[in-house]
DNA sequence: TATGACTAGTTGTCTATACCAGTCAGAAGA
DNA sequence: TCTTCTGACTGGTATAGACAACTAGTCATA
């Protein structure tokens, strides 16, 4: 079952054996598991060194603990999907969309105060600025203005049309980390409303994400306008 | 510094102390802290005790550990704000205004199908309904209907407008795991336009969201609108 | 029939100890 | 001078045991 003379550590061997119980659904959802002594006893370790494999999976949502009563296996798995910080191309392909992208424009421009202190550049620094339109089976979903700083890696409009931006940064030996959003809701102002093809009027979601780099740098100011009729951002959040 | 006579357990006090170093920033990012073996001597416990104090705060992200060099406080506190699923309360409260909640209506309705599905109970089930105008700094913010099944927990008009639904729920022995949610750009009808003080047309933000418990059961079932020139949705996502 | 005491089982907290495994600086040797 | 080794530090893994807090059922008593 465990191995002793394993370089893994045990705890992690316990863990593992837990999890796969629980992925492979032998163990139910809402089921309690075996208590720490039994764990204990059956592998031969100490209860601490269960405790430690148990904490793990706590903290993973694959258990909870029950003071009292025992540990039971979490409800759904959802937390694993959690979080996912997708691109709008693998945001479309989850909902069955073909998703495409149409290049408006793609230039350098000098960064003013306020996009300078956004990417923590200096003022006057070139920053790339890719206009796309953003198309889901064809149809316009969003126009979407990114802001990314020249320093950081070289572009161009080639690049744009042909890997996405986070192929090229991934190449770039970079690793991007987490991203901070904004959404509200506001009205289509008429050269939105043209390109999204709806009502000048009608209502949009605009969304403003900024992305970190591992290095804790901004890598990009990303700037859209969904359309309300056919986007719902969804998001699942853990406690 | 800690109390030994304390009901509250000694790891949960240290792990107090640390974070408070680190949130007052008297520990800079990056700094390196006291090894276990110091913090054993120094609050007279054992190493294991402040290894599990430690252990929460990386958990957390406040601090990470290198093997043969030390306890470093970590980078942004970004991460730590990560996946705030929070309350209408909290929310506004970080955001610096003054929450407020009437309760318009509070009503034991027939769950429909689709209402008994997403609750995942028998369709005819009873289940509260509850209507309430969300205030900031006395201004309508949102209008919030929440439906909870009866059977998951005994409420009366009372228990809301005192302490928060949650508190009731962490009462009964419940707790939240995490939460789906949509989010979409509409335009406000007659009837919330007045309600929010906004025009009639005036963009809105579509919320809905779905809260789950740890058993795996769904605990409620919210769709909020929020007027779109008060409220921007802030979240942050990791990797 | 209730009520309260007891009991066996659970997780939670905490100790004292041991040794392993990286890291780094400085001493010892070439 | 350069290299190697050693020792003293770090966190990582693991043990055995103790008692506390909580849960749920049993049983005796009022």
């Amino acid at each position: 079952m465990i191995d002793k003379t394993s370089p893994l550590p045990l705890y992690y061997q316990i863990e593992e054996a837990i999890k796969q119980k629980i992925d492979k659904g032998e163990w139910e959802s809402g089921s309690m598991i075996s208590s720490e002594r039994e764990f204990a006893e059956n592998y031969e370790v100490s209860r601490m060194t269960v405790r430690q494999a148990i904490n793990n999976l706590v903290n993973d949502g694959y258990l909870t603990r029950r003071k009292g009563k025992g540990t039971f296996v979490s409800g759904k798995k959802i937390e694993q999907k959690l979080l996912g910080l997708t691109s709008f191309t693998e945001d479309m392909k989850a909902r069955g969309y073909k998703p495409a992208s149409k290049l408006v424009s793609f230039q350098k421009i000098e960064a003013n105060h306020k996009l300078a202190k956004t990417l923590e550049i200096s003022q006057h620094d070139v920053v790339y600025e890719i206009k796309r339109v953003r198309l889901a089976d064809e149809i316009p979903m969003a126009i979407e203005t990114t802001f990314v700083p020249a320093e950081l890696i070289p572009l161009n409009g080639t690049h744009i049309k042909e890997g996405s931006l986070y192929s090229q940064v991934e190449n770039a030996g970079f690793h991007i980390d987490y991203a901070t959003q904004s959404l509200e809701a506001s009205i289509a102002r008429e050269a939105e409303s043209e390109i999204l093809e709806i009502a000048k009027g009608a209502p949009v979601l605009l969304i403003q994400r900024q992305t970190f780099l591992t290095t804790g740098k901004p890598l990009e100011l990303v700037h859209s306008v969904y359309r309300g009729d056919r986007y719902k951002f969804m998001i699942d959040m853990k406690r």
